[in-house]
RNA sequence: AGUGCUGUAGGCAAAUUGGUUAAGCCACCUGUCUUUCAAGUAGGCGAUCGCGGGUUCAAAUCCCGUCAGCACUACCA
């Protein structure tokens, strides 16, 4: 048997992490397994779902490396697929057409909240008469399509995370809504959520449904729904949720929570990915945490799937997206680098500058945490003027300074091309020259050069600015000052 | 309110399924390197395994009880 999974997306929103994460679970078991990796866009709310955001969902599942097998499906498409479920389900006498107005359903509630009782559908419409149905009919009511959940059913399944789930079909809410109110003279409405999922896992035959624990509760009534149609049950694997600081559900309230932000905040899709598996799940060896997804897919069971929440952790995102950075060549991380400095109107040509541009990328790689991070470490070493921090002024204004970097200035003339063994010559001859301790030079330097008293390594930073004259503007502006 | 799930250091987590001082990573602290910072490297601090009983020579692991957190209870997905 091949294993075939899906991640169903709802495009009401950007993809969200926890969507992406979802993903990742799947992709990494389908791999493993050899199986199928299936798209499937949940799209029966149409007043919810945008096409901006299914464009949205795919660029991002494909950015992060997340390629599909079959797919994307829309279930928008496959409406006629639903409503013959729905027609079987009311012709075996497994569903009927509830009467209910939105505000009985709103009333019933509250005095079930006001007995302190759980909230629910009582079944009320199950056995109308054809009398009564009648009355309804002639007085304009459109009825909903419920299937009918038997109170006293038991529901187990092995769940492949979590072991063995029961469940009481009294605990179900009632008797569930499978088809809404219909628009126009359809003998029902839009088939909903829980019977779309389970025609589409059937018909896509679906062999493991992998997703949030947020989904637990679906589960007893979609097996429900297999049985009632005849399908197969798929294996359910229910990961844990990832939860805010405050070790709630992360939602779209929490701010950043879509795999857009982290893409602008600078983190790389390499390390997201390799951050949402280990959220809940951990390697054999349990001490290798950097993988890439195909590395992953060699090692991933959902056996080793952890089953408590896990809260998000920003800085261990951040010290795995370093990883990523600091190993990357610089060849490569250059043209990620290349739209941060654009943005922030650094002054450079993408393809002119791109030898210094790499070498750039070379020197200040090391201390990136982020990609947008580039744009403070390398601000010092782009232009021709510099602006001073309080302990730069101060340094370039102690006795001695201005004719240092005289001395400096004049020496460079004889370097049109300078190398890193001949800038540290010229620190040499000029602290001997002018009597002073090597100390003292390196760090009036770097301040005359970068306006600051820390930042990326002091000869390699010189050459860089030397090749583009900015070292003389520079130094220069101090001497004249 | 019901139902379900979960509970190991600040965070992520492991523990060959009862057996020596409860792994590892992030964060934090220190040394080292670089005459700067970061990175790297070496080391360090930090957990009575939610709590209380019980079984056992031995329990994070088994049993009972208890508490807490979260999720779900839509004509959303």
């Amino acid at each position: 048997m091949t294993v075939r999974v899906r991640i169903a997306p709802s495009p009401t929103g950007n993809l969200h992490i926890g969507t992406a994460r979802t993903a990742v679970f799947n992709w990494l078991y389908a791999r493993h397994q050899g199986g199928k990796f299936i798209i499937r866009v949940e799209d029966t709310d149409i007043s919810r779902s945008r096409d901006e955001y299914t464009d949205n969902i795919l660029k991002g599942l494909e950015w992060l490396g997340l390629n599909w097998d079959e797919g994307p499906f829309f279930q928008s498409q496959r409406l006629d697929l639903y409503r013959q479920a729905v027609q079987t389900l009311l012709d075996k006498g497994l569903a009927y057409r509830c009467y209910c107005t939105p505000e009985e359903l709103e009333q019933m509630r509250e005095a079930q909240k006001a007995r302190n009782e759980a909230p629910g559908y009582d079944n009320r419409h199950r056995n109308l008469t054809p009398e009564q149905r009648e009355t309804y009919e002639t007085e304009g009511r459109k009825p909903v399509i419920r299937f009918i959940i038997d109170g006293d059913r038991q529901i187990f399944w092995q769940d492949k995370i979590r072991g063995k789930m029961s469940w009481k079909g009294s605990d179900l809410g009632g008797d569930m809504v499978v088809a809404r109110t219909p628009e126009g003279d359809e003998p029902f409405g839009q088939p909903l959520y829980n019977l779309a999922v389970v025609v589409d896992d059937m018909e896509m035959k679906i062999t493991h449904v992998i997703r949030g624990e947020d989904h637990i509760a679906n589960t007893a009534k979609q097996i429900l729904l297999y049985e009632a149609l005849g399908g197969e049950i798929p294996e359910f694997a229910h990961s844990p949720l990832i939860l805010n600081t405050e070790g709630r559900k992360l939602s779209k309230r929490d701010g950043v929570t879509s795999l857009d932000d982290f893409k602008n905040m600078g983190f790389v899709p390499e390390a997201i990915a390799n951050y949402m598996m280990l959220l809940g799940w951990t390697a054999p060896d349990s001490t290798q945490e950097i993988f890439t997804l195909e590395e992953a897919a060699k090692l991933f069971t959902l056996d080793r799937v952890n089953k408590a929440g896990a809260k998000f952790d920003w800085d261990k995102l951040d010290w795995i997206n370093s990883q990523y950075l600091h190993k990357m060549s610089p060849e490569i991380l250059v043209d990620l680098l290349i739209p941060y400095w654009q943005n922030a109107g650094y002054e450079f040509n993408s393809e002119g500058d791109r030898s210094w541009l790499i070498e750039l990328t070379g020197i200040i790689a090391p201390s990136l945490t982020r990609l947008s991070d580039a744009v403070a470490e390398s601000r010092l070493l782009f232009g021709d003027s510099i602006i001073f921090d309080d302990k730069g002024q101060a340094q370039i204004e102690q006795e001695g300074v201005k004719e240092i970097f005289a001395a400096i200035l004049t020496a460079i003339a004889d370097y049109p091309e300078m190398t890193s063994e001949d800038a540290k010559a010229i620190i040499q001859q000029v602290t001997k020259e002018k009597k002073v301790k090597k100390g003292f030079v390196m760090k009036s330097l770097r301040a005359g050069l970068t306006g600051e008293l820390q930042g990326p390594d002091l000869i390699q930073s010189w050459v860089l600015l030397h090749r583009r004259g900015w070292d003389k503007t520079r130094l220069q502006s101090t001497v004249d000052s």
